[in-house]
DNA sequence: GTTCTTGCAAAAGCTTTGCAGGAAG
DNA sequence: CTTCCTGCAAAGCTTTTGCAAGAAC
């Protein structure tokens, strides 16, 4: 009853995605699978574990490992790099690019069609295709832009 | 003699702005930078490291961070991420985007002019200021897309 | 029952840090 | 001589792996 109606059914193919590989729905992929199903945020995977181990203690950091690892073996989910930081997880059909903020860390998401130019050309010039997912564009954040603007005159001041 | 002329300017001017700063020319640090000077290349932190000591021997890797990270903090040179593995380093004046093949590990150089309408976008939509040369785009290079689109036909055969 | 998963603990890969000795300016 | 830099060694963070016990099917 947590989990609404639509999201049920994302949870129940993605089982099925898991089954049909042979795969088995135990606890922590069951966990995995319905947090990151019940969420549009930016998980790394030490959230992941912390949210695993909220809802079923004594769960083993190296077992979210490995259901990450099997998970995006059967892209279902896919991880994200954003710079110094670990990686980022979702569901693959959640899927979009990201700009992150070197500074604060925000992720801003980024639809797809922004990218469609780059990747075009990336594709027709140097024949190489990008996985506009699989990594962070960073910069700063329009806040931190202004901040660091800020302290740069008040440092030259 | 090993160091053509053009690049003894690069070398001097740099060794001029760590002056500047209060650092101090010792050896490590003039080898890394005659090496970043000289050199196109992507190179790890590693691979700093394995040219250093084949130069000077009994330079601790520590001390090679350590260099790298003054250098980054005058903005001498600056840092790429391409996905899991190690960042590579270059001279800030060297910069462009790169396109990081997640197979081969290939990296191709981007004009920065083919990221403008990106980071225009960024800018003007989202307040978001884009460094496009901080982090890689990753992808299949050409050859490792027709291996991988052969293993695929070949997998569902 | 067989095969896939788990937990624990240890290790790996990349990078940073504490500390005391040593070099640059 | 003072301040910055180095080497060594130890630790940090994220992630992976070996192994035997345990759960799913």
């Amino acid at each position: 009853m947590s989990v609404p109606a639509s999201m049920e059914n994302d949870i129940e193919r993605i089982h099925e995605m898991v089954r049909a590989a042979g795969g088995r729905l135990t606890t922590p992929t069951r966990t995995v699978i319905s947090i990151l199903a019940t969420s549009d945020a930016h998980l790394t995977a030490d959230d992941l574990i912390a949210a695993v181990e909220q809802r079923v203690a004594g769960v083993s950091p190296s077992t979210i490992y490995r259901v990450i690892q099997r998970l995006s073996d059967l892209a279902i989910i896919e991880h994200v790099h954003s710079g110094n930081g670990p990686a980022f997880y979702h569901l693959r059909e959640h899927g979009h690019a990201h700009l992150v903020c070197n500074a604060c860390g925000t992720v801003i998401d980024l639809p797809d069609h922004e990218f469609d130019g780059l990747v075009a050309v990336a594709r027709d010039r140097y024949g190489f295709n990008v996985n506009a997912h699989h990594s962070a564009l960073l910069g700063l954040c329009a806040s931190c832009s202004s901040t660091v603007a800020a302290a740069a005159v008040a440092g030259r001041a």
